[in-house]
DNA sequence: AAAGGGAGCAACCGCACCTTG
DNA sequence: CCAAGGTGCGGTTGCTCCCTT
């Protein structure tokens, strides 16, 4: 069909963002709210493209993003999910609020694989390696089925479609009636889940409560403990049941009375924004 | 102290899906 | 129904930092 690039690709600048950049980004969409990825460079006053915009914002400059290593509880449930997900990355950060399925990716890649290959567990099936030499040619294990219906998912790029007819959502979206109901979980993994919910009860309960995508719940900062340690960290007040972003929309940024947008800075740059 | 290599992470690329006219 | 534009996702690249020699 010959799609038009995203962007013009003249003029267009790459590599790191600068600390300027963000700030434009940052006072726009805070403006501005998120809209029509396209027209954000122009509008800000950015030489990027669209996309690039996105993902900047997406994976390092929003608010409610959660900066710094996974945490075990994470971790844990990032490798349950991913043996249940493949490497769907976005639906597994769903799960995880504040963290970014870029952030997830980078982790499973650089910590987790060499963590379950140094434990003798394919990362990819998530069966012992030498279980897994044993059992080729042989009927799969239950969890290896799994793995069957997982790829078959991830694999066939009708995946998406499914989801829309409703056929997915079934095995993701209802991930918690599957992981209690039907025979996706093992007694081991229930441990595991058991575990994870007595190290964090708020993943879990994000993991279990699957009626509202977690990307979503993750914008709304709750009044909980911990996020009210994270609103008073970055600066921001605490807020019941809204959404960040519809403050933004309805109010400039100076409407909220504080320097919303040099926090965030600050949030950035304390985590690694090399420039 | 300097060089080399590896690890980690930010960002880009290309593809596929979704939406709209 | 089809084509084109917009968006999101997963894979990959390349830069930077840190550790080892």
């Amino acid at each position: 069909m010959g799609r038009q690039p995203c962007c013009d690709k003249l003029g267009v600048k790459k590599g790191p963002w600068t600390a300027e950049e963000d700030k434009k980004l940052i006072n726009f969409i805070l403006t501005n709210g998120q809209c029509c990825w396209r027209a954000v460079p122009k509008l800000a006053g950015l030489r990027r493209c669209g996309k690039s915009c996105r993902l900047r914002w997406t994976n390092y400059l929003r608010p409610d993003l959660k900066r710094g290593l996974l945490t075990d509880a994470e971790e844990q449930l990032v490798i349950d999910l991913h043996a249940r997900l493949g490497n769907r990355w976005s639906k597994i950060a769903a799960r995880l609020p504040g963290r970014t399925d870029n952030e997830i990716k980078n982790h499973w890649n650089t910590h987790i694989k060499k963590k379950l290959l140094k434990m003798g567990i394919d990362p990819v099936t998530h069966e012992p390696i030498n279980k897994q030499a044993t059992e080729d040619g042989q009927t799969p294990s239950s969890h290896a089925l799994d793995h069957q219906m997982v790829d078959n998912t991830t694999n066939h790029k009708s995946q998406s479609q499914q989801e829309n007819d409703g056929i997915s959502s079934n095995s993701e979206d209802n991930l918690s009636s599957s992981l209690n109901e039907n025979c996706y979980i093992n007694d081991d993994e229930s441990r595991l889940l058991e575990s994870i919910c007595d190290d964090n009860q708020y993943l879990l309960s994000c993991l279990f409560d699957d009626e509202t995508p977690l990307v979503d719940e993750s914008w709304k900062f709750p009044s909980n403990c911990a996020d009210q340690d994270y609103n008073n960290m970055i600066g921001l007040p605490s807020w019941d049941n809204n959404t960040l972003l519809m403050d933004c929309q309805d109010f400039g940024v100076h409407d909220f009375g504080f320097d919303c947008v040099s926090n965030i800075e600050m949030n950035t740059l304390q985590t690694g924004n090399k420039l």
